[in-house]
DNA sequence: GGCAATTTGTTGTTTATACAACAGATTGAA
DNA sequence: TTCAATCTGTTGTATAAACAACAAATTGCC
């Protein structure tokens, strides 16, 4: 729980080549964004983006995790419990998400924001369940959560591969009986 | 001309502090603001403070300074000649920056205000003049700064002493007369 | 293809900032 | 007044950021 506090310099040098990124990603298609012009918006010295970031696809991953993860309103989740109303929530902010990712600059990497995407559900899973069902670090509870991030996010892949012609609550909450059930499992025995 | 250029840390601090100290200003006195305050809503360490600012007071004049610069929209004066309408735009310039900041929270600090209100006005009315005569650096370009700044600023006191009966601009440009033709002289030999 | 210009990533050195610890000053309440 | 708590200003040390210089890769144009 107590974690070593890390560097405001670091926070705040962070802070601005993402925001930098995010603005110019406004302006410029991705591939069009180069470190320069990340580094000259954000005023801090091209090197220094290397000390926090490999490369551009570093940065690009941090960042949509970043975001999705403020669409998913994460504090919010870490106190709730996994019902329907939760799995509706997660469901359409993704899918919310991925349509506002794919109207805009960051076309072609559709397999990056997938796997982007099952990562912090996976991480967010596996928090609620942890909670929810009161024991140890849980190999089992680990796998669930893998599964649960796949078939969210393919469930989401499907809905718009299908039109999106039906809306997304009702789309989700068809399969959430199911998943409910298996989540409670834990809690019963 | 070629400034060596200010490191961009060093501005960046700077910023931080001054926007966390305005940003203080509105909600708090100057005599309840503390450097720990301060420091604090910029984020950086205190002794970084220490750095940049002798003590708070220091830090009053800078951020005054700019301010004031900032209505004064002093880029524009570098361009402008030293014309009534020059005259009339400083004085309800200065006069204005009182009025704001006998409003706010910084009472007591007439006698520092003053200074540096008439500080920056001898800057600017220098370099007008300077650019208007056409002459290297002199002295006595110099001392005509003094005696206007001093008497502009002499001028917004005695309006307010008064009661701001008379509007701003009649009361300034009754007396613009006489200091047009003062600083055309040099240029007239 | 070939060539110039730009971009990428890296390295070594200098400088600004973080941090902890300190003594002395100031504040505020008992 | 007295005492505790807070604030001020300073110092030494560790670390992040700036900067310049570089080779290699990529781009774009002929």
């Amino acid at each position: 729980m107590t974690q070593p506090k890390t560097d405001p310099r670091v926070l705040r040098t962070r802070k601005l080549i993402m925001d930098s990124f995010i603005e110019l990603s406004g302006k410029k298609e991705f591939k069009d964004i180069t470190i320069k012009d990340i580094t000259t918006e954000a005023m801090i010295n091209r090197a220094t983006f290397y000390y926090h970031f490999e490369d551009i696809y570093d940065l690009l991953e941090k960042v949509l995790s970043e975001v999705l993860l403020v669409n998913l309103n994460y504090d919010t989740y870490e106190n709730d419990e996994l019902n329907e109303e939760a799995f509706v929530r997660i469901f359409t902010a993704i899918t919310n998400f991925q349509k506002s990712l794919s109207n805009r600059c960051h076309r072609g990497y559709e397999d990056t924001i997938g796997r982007i995407i099952r990562e912090q559900l996976e991480i967010i899973f596996y928090k609620m369940m942890l909670k929810q069902n009161r024991m140890e670090h849980d190999e089992s509870l680990k796998i669930t959560s893998v599964i649960l991030s796949w078939g969210i996010y393919g469930a989401s892949v499907e809905w718009k591969r299908n039109g999106m012609k039906v809306p997304m609550e009702e789309f989700i909450k068809s399969a959430i009986p199911f998943l409910v059930s298996g989540i409670d499992f834990g809690s019963k025995i």
